[in-house]
RNA sequence: GCAGCUGUAGCUCAGUUGGUUAGAGCACCAGAUUGUGGAUCUGGGGGUCGGUGGUUCGAGUCCACCCAGCUGUACCA
């Protein structure tokens, strides 16, 4: 009875829903993939800054309308002194923070990069997380729409840089200001419907045309029953509406698109301004050769709502992938930013203009895996050497010792089983090769070298018990003395062979994967 | 948040009209094999049957409520 209370009381060992643990090879291919951007980020001159994981919450600027009690979507807690904490959600707002704390001795404009994790409280879906990875770049302090499409262009050189092909992705632009003023000549200017208008479009992707004009209209019934309001528009503001949203479909180049935007904002200031803006911004990149390949106009990005106040872009990866279950996905969008004019505005009153680009790193890398195009350098795992007599562990640790100064990654077995148990401890552990000296090799002044990748595909063909032993499988003997030449050697055949035979490298990298992975 | 579906071992699942101590396969650990990963054989560990309450002599099974997970949808700075 006490024991089954006691049983009772243990914690299930579990992971909070949306957070993951990441295995060694993953970080190996994230720390890759990160070196990537932060490179081509630097070439354009931006500066590294790091900002902490927590801020005042009234900092993030998410406090609830009316409470004493930040926004649910961000995790918070109180301080000693009863002040609001929040877990950071993106990397601009702390950006803008760190602008209006230092404005006064930071060069103006002011562009920085910065990388790490962020944290949201909302539900988790497949490939959404609570806690995830962006890298950003901004240029703060200038009104230019060319920072904006500076950044676009370094987005682009980036994707290619990490071997997405020109074709495989696309960055799309548009301007808050034309959509608002198409909002004004239909006689839409109220904040709370223009939200839930922006909100109709940002679904034209997912939920095709029907959908947004329903969402613009009445509202729509979803296919589980459930209703969704809309913005109660009536069907001739939803044609205007949607003739905007739908101004990028029609094909055509950035010209094009914007031919067609002209006539729609009538005579709204607002939005020739964000017509012009467009304008410049598709001289420039055709001055520079960034075509409609790499960067159009889509006026159906929205990017959610927020702070946003002028052009806004979406990175999206074009080709289609297969899961798990053999079902074609599409990854989407992989990054987004735009212009943010107000945000240090918030603490200095004064208006300080402002634009980035932010890629989600996880979204990115798992798209990378799924066009075979993360490489493998840094996944080596560690030769393992046995211990078949603990009265030699100096031996043992010798050999450790010569093997990493040979820049080898060696360990020495530190659990105190057998050696059935040790073999199998090299397997799982993924080592490339395990290396045996007992008392009939010390006498003989040799150790024996396991080659654990072939003798995994010889074992195959071996059927008894009595040949297993017999064979032992993809083992040599070597001179002790030319034991750091030996494995190199083997290893070096091992590269060789992975490079040659895909499979086999994916295989290995399974077995790695094994204790890591959940 | 709303809606639909699903909850039995780490995983995939079986479990009779309600009836002894809840099972299988895979996985895990150990031995057979003083010193060799795999295969084979033997043994072992692991379950609050999602939870609580109810009906009953008796509930994994029937009823009610709750919880969790999945999917869609809403929100997503």
């Amino acid at each position: 009875m006490a024991k089954q209370k006691k049983k009772s009381q243990r914690p299930k060992a579990r992971l909070p829903k949306g957070f993951r643990d990441i295995s060694a090879v993953e970080m190996a291919a994230t720390r890759r993939m990160m070196d990537t951007i932060r490179a081509v980020y630097e070439s354009y001159g931006f500066e590294a800054l790091e900002t902490p994981f927590i801020e005042y919450a009234e900092c993030l600027g998410k406090f609830l309308p009316d409470e004493d009690r930040p926004n649910e979507g961000v995790f918070s807690f109180r301080d000693e002194d009863e002040q609001w904490l929040s877990l950071r959600y993106d990397l601009t707002a702390p950006l803008a923070r760190h602008v209006a704390e230092h404005y006064d001795r930071l060069p103006k404009p002011f562009r920085s990069w910065r990388a790490g994790w962020v944290f949201r409280n909302e539900k988790p879906g497949p490939g959404r997380f609570r806690q995830f990875m962006q890298f950003d770049a901004d240029t703060v302090g200038t009104a230019s729409v060319l920072a904006d499409a500076e950044v676009c262009m370094m987005a682009a050189d980036t994707f290619e840089r990490l071997g997405i092909p020109r074709g495989d992705y696309l960055l799309k632009i548009n301007n808050r200001k034309i959509l608002d003023g198409v909002l004004e000549t239909i006689g839409q200017a109220d904040e709370e419907r223009r939200l839930t208008i922006l909100r109709a479009i940002d679904k034209l992707d997912r939920l095709g045309p029907d959908a947004v004009r329903a969402l613009l209209g009445e509202g729509r019934l979803d296919e589980s029953g459930d209703f969704t309001r809309g913005a109660g528009l009536n069907p001739d503001q939803i044609a205007k509406v949607m003739a905007f949203v739908e101004a990028g479909l029609e094909g055509g180049g950035r010209a094009d698109v914007i031919r067609r935007l002209e006539p729609l904002v009538g005579t709204s200031a607002t939005g020739a301004e964000g017509i012009a803006e467009l304008e410049e911004i598709a001289a420039f990149l055709d001055a520079v050769g960034y075509e409609e390949d790499r960067i159009t106009f889509d006026p159906a990005v929205v990017r959610g709502l927020g702070y946003y106040t002028g052009p806004v872009f979406e990175a999206e990866l074009t080709f289609p992938v297969t899961d798990e279950e053999g079902r074609t996905v599409r990854f989407g969008s992989v990054g987004g930013g735009g212009r943010y004019d107000d945000l240090v505005a918030r603490f200095r009153g004064e208006r300080v203009p402002a634009t980035g680009f932010s890629v989600g790193v996880s979204r990115l890398l798992s798209a990378l895996q799924h066009l075979g195009r993360t490489s493998r350098e840094g996944e080596e795992r560690p030769v393992v050497i046995l211990v078949l007599d603990r009265e030699r562990m100096a031996d043992y640790w010798r050999m450790s010792e010569e093997l990493r100064n040979a820049g080898i990654r060696a360990e020495v077995y530190m659990g105190t089983s057998g050696l059935k148990a040790q073999m199998k401890y090299a397997d799982r552990r993924g080592a490339p090769l395990a290396i045996i000296e007992g008392e009939d090799e010390r006498a003989r002044g040799e150790v024996q070298i396991k080659d654990l990748i072939e003798g995994r595909r010889k074992a195959q063909a071996i059927a008894s018990r009595q040949e297993w032993i017999e064979q032992r499988p993809a083992q040599v003997s070597v001179p002790r003395a030319q034991l750091v030449e030996a494995v190199r050697e083997i290893l070096a055949a091992q590269a060789a062979d992975q490079n040659a035979d895909p499979a086999a490298g994916q295989a290995a990298k399974a077995a790695a994967n094994g204790q890591g992975e959940a």
